[in-house]
RNA sequence: GCGCCGUUAGCUCAGUUGGUUAGAGCAGCUGACUCUUAAUCAGCGGGUCCGGGGUUCGAGUCCCUGACGGCGCACCA
């Protein structure tokens, strides 16, 4: 408990609702019930009684509780509004005459708007045909101290995300999203799980961190002593799983990336990995066109989706699939290939002010980059960008009949990369040379290149069969779905402490 | 990491060229009203103008600095 003195210096609505909730207490009521007699939901009586009519009145007494987004006084005859967690509203109606004096002068001296409330009476519908619940007792179900924000205007963004519980219950989008993650990652395994995929957990403490090109934060494990990295990706502990005979797998949980954040960035994001077994990037390529167009049809009933902005976006149908090499030839007017020197490449990319980390000037990042500025930058409907160049897709297959390029496929939706896939690099030997092709990237500044995994080369060595692999953001998906920012997506996303 | 913009009441915001006592809507408090639904009517409170420093007779306003946020660039999925 605040001493008087604390409690002097909060804001006057503060204080208000802090002697409101002791004069509950003082007179002998609750603020805080354990329990109360909830007969009914209001999304139940909202189903039950959406046949009623203005002016109808049942005899069926129900209890209902919920929080108060609305709030008038008439004078004996008080009006309230509850709503509950996935934003149903009910009204409920409190009379003079049906609750008495006493009661009434409480109410009106003790309940505020954003209260949590529980009312028991009849249902029926006003007069002006508004469902109601006309209470013959009410009852606190917990009194908050804080002031709502304003409903009818929009919380300014930080608000937002820094109080989720407050955005959550202003907003209808921020409750949506919240029941939509969940919703999609359902009919993700849902999908997998009608495929014979099976869902396993790997380590997210890795000692040596791999799997993509990214930094990862680090930590440390007192008990052995030893530094430890939260994970950058599962690839490499999914792969063993695959060689150990679990054939068809996937995983959807987090992983770390220590970078920047911005909106289509968090440092933490929900990954979904899936390898199998005697598949390659053309089947990846089906089972990722499937999974999100799965996925669009369970939540919303539709492919074609309808985004934050008020736009349309069609998901349905066969999707649109480039190669790198062939688009980016196409959009400079000249023949890039494999053999195209760095040089030259070089020239291209300083005629349109890209410029690339010395440490990682190779063919294939310029080509990426390159591409990345004549074409990404453009691309809006789904499309599959495949054959990819070998020296930044260290863990891929070489393509069987180009020299240089690798089986790998980026999928565009929107502009953004939404997921990638491989057909999966299997042969040890070749493993072993990319991996000390990343030591040398390393050792010359690159500080995203992959540290050599000896344990994965060995499992590797026993051989792991013929496979594709993809991985797809789930925050990414979700932004797909939805047109919103990845902060939306996320529940409650990492932001600086505000002081 | 760099650049630009922002931070004013519980919430959303306005605040002129540096000049009297910093405003509005909602919310709050007191009163009236038995069908309100961003009710209406009468009245009243509420401010560390993000923090620190400076210029000035005088700073919400100008300068320096720090924190946090937004956007753009860089890096990445």
């Amino acid at each position: 408990m605040p001493g008087d003195a604390e409690a002097d210096d909060l804001p006057e609505q503060l204080r208000v609702r802090r002697a409101k909730r002791d004069r509950v207490i003082d007179g002998g009521g609750q603020a805080y019930p354990v329990r109360l007699d909830r007969t009914h939901t209001i999304e139940e009586i909202r189903e039950k009684y959406s046949h009623l009519e203005a002016g109808d009145e049942t005899q069926d007494v129900v209890g209902v509780a919920g929080r108060v987004v609305f709030l008038r006084n008439t004078g004996k005859l008080c009006f309230v509004t509850l709503q509950d967690g996935a934003g149903a509203r009910l009204q409920a109606m409190l009379s003079l005459a049906a609750v008495g004096e006493e009661s009434l002068t409480e109410f009106k001296a003790v309940v505020d708007l954003g209260d949590q409330l529980f009312v028991s009476g009849r249902v029926i519908s006003s007069r002006r045909g508004e469902l109601s619940v006309f209470a013959d007792s009410w009852q606190l179900a917990a009194k908050s101290l804080r002031p709502l924000p304003v409903l009818h205007r929009e919380l300014n963004e930080e608000s937002r995300v820094r109080r989720r519980y407050v955005d959550l219950i202003a907003r209808d989008t921020a409750r949506d999203m919240a029941r939509l993650r969940p919703a999609v990652v359902k009919s993700l395994r849902a999908n997998f799980d009608r495929r014979s995929f099976i869902e396993i957990e790997t380590p997210m403490l890795q000692a040596i961190h791999g799997g993509a090109a990214a930094r990862p934060f680090a930590t440390h494990m007192n008990a052995f002593d030893m530094e430890l990295f939260l994970r950058i990706a599962p690839e490499l502990f999914l792969k063993r799983a695959v060689v150990g005979g679990l054939e068809r797998v996937f995983e959807i949980n987090r992983n770390f990336r220590n970078e920047g954040a911005d909106s289509t960035h968090s440092p933490e994001f929900s990954m979904l990995e899936a390898y199998e077994a005697y598949g390659d990037y053309n089947t990846m390529a089906a089972l990722t066109k499937d999974l999100i167009q799965q996925a669009a049809l369970d939540v919303f009933g539709t492919t074609d989706v309808t985004l934050a902005d008020g736009s349309a976006y069609e998901l349905g149908g066969e999707w649109r699939s480039i190669t790198m090499y062939g688009s980016l030839s196409e959009a400079l007017g000249e023949e890039i290939t494999p053999r195209t020197t760095v040089e030259h490449l070089l020239s291209l990319a300083d005629r349109v002010e890209i410029s690339v980390n010395p440490a990682k000037v190779s063919h294939g990042k310029l080509v990426e980059e390159l591409w990345e500025h004549y074409v990404g930058d453009d691309l809006y409907e789904p499309t599959f960008v495949r054959d990819f160049p070998v020296e930044t897709s260290p863990l891929t297959r070489d393509h069987p009949d180009q020299p240089g390029i690798v089986e790998k496929w980026d999928l565009y939706v929107r502009g953004f990369e939404l997921a990638t896939a491989y057909s999966e690099l299997v042969d040890p030997v070749i493993q072993r040379q990319r991996f000390e092709a990343q030591a040398k990237a390393a050792a010359a500044g690159d500080d995203e290149a992959m540290a050599l995994d000896e344990d994965f080369l060995t499992a590797m060595e026993y051989g792991m069969p013929p496979s594709g692999g993809m991985g797809m953001g789930i925050d990414r998906l979700l932004m797909a779905l939805t047109g919103l920012g990845i902060r939306e997506t996320v529940l409650f996303p990492l932001v600086k402490p505000a002081q």
